[in-house]
DNA sequence: CAAACGTATTGACAACCATCGATGCATGTC
DNA sequence: GACATGCATCGATGGTTGTCAATACGTTTG
C-alpha cells in the first residue's frame, strides 16, 4: 500500500510551477539541433538564420521550427535586419537554468 | 537558394557527438516529475522509492520509470537494501551538464 | 514453503515532437 | 509594379513520450 519505510523526506525545495517552468527551459535545450544552434550563437556572439541550414544539415523549415522554440523559451534573442533574422544569446536566461541545478 | 548573406560562422565547439550526448543528459532533466524527483533526493542526501508515489501524486510504475529514466542517464545511482531501493544524487553528471551550458 | 510487500516490466493509449515539402508573407531589388 | 529572396506557417507523417492498470519478479516474513 505504498507505506513509508523510512524517515520522512527532507522538504522539497522546488514546487511544482517552478519545475514546470524549469522543465520547459531544458525541454528547449534538450535537442542536439537546438544545443548546436546555441553553441553556434554563443561562440559566434551573434548569428542570421541564413548559415544554419547548411551547417547543421536541416531544413530551412527545420531550423525556423528549432529557433523559434529557442527564442519562445527567452534563451535566443531575435533582431530583423532587413530581410534577414540574426540571433544573440540571453546569458541571463542561461545562467538561471545552471543556476536551478546546482 | 540560403545563400550566405555575411561572414562566416565561428567554427562551433560542441560536435555532433557531443550535442547528442548532451541533449541525452539534459531530457532526462526536462520533466517536472523528474526535476521534483531529483530535487527531493538532492535535498534529503538520499531517499527510497517508496515516498515518492504519495509526494508527487503519480503511480508507482509511472515513478518507476522517471526514476530509471534518471539512473540510465547517470543523474541519480540506485541501490538495492533489502526490498527497498534508495537513490543519491551523481553530483559529478550534473556538474557536467551545467559546465557544458556555461 | 507460502503469503505479503516493494519495485520493475508489459501493454495500451493519447499526446507530443522532429522532420520536410509546399506555400504564404514580408522585404529588398530591378 | 514585378520579381527574387529570406523566413514563417501549414499539413502530413513517423517516431517518441508520459501515464496507468495489470502483471511479473525478487525479497522478507510468518
Amino acid at each position: 500500500m505504498t507505506e513509508s519505510c523510512c524517515a520522512p523526506l527532507s522538504d522539497a525545495t522546488l514546487s511544482d510551477d517552478e519545475a514546470v517552468l524549469l522543465a520547459g527551459w531544458l525541454k528547449a535545450l534538450a535537442d542536439p539541433v537546438r544545443l548546436r544552434l546555441v553553441n553556434i550563437v554563443a561562440t559566434s556572439g551573434e548569428a542570421c538564420a541564413c548559415d544554419f541550414p547548411a551547417a547543421l544539415g536541416k531544413s530551412q523549415p527545420t531550423i525556423s521550427h528549432h529557433l523559434s522554440q529557442l527564442v519562445k523559451a527567452g534563451i535566443l534573442d531575435r533582431e530583423q535586419r532587413g530581410k534577414w533574422a540574426w540571433f544573440r544569446l540571453n546569458n541571463d536566461r542561461l545562467k538561471e537554468v545552471t543556476a536551478a541545478l546546482s
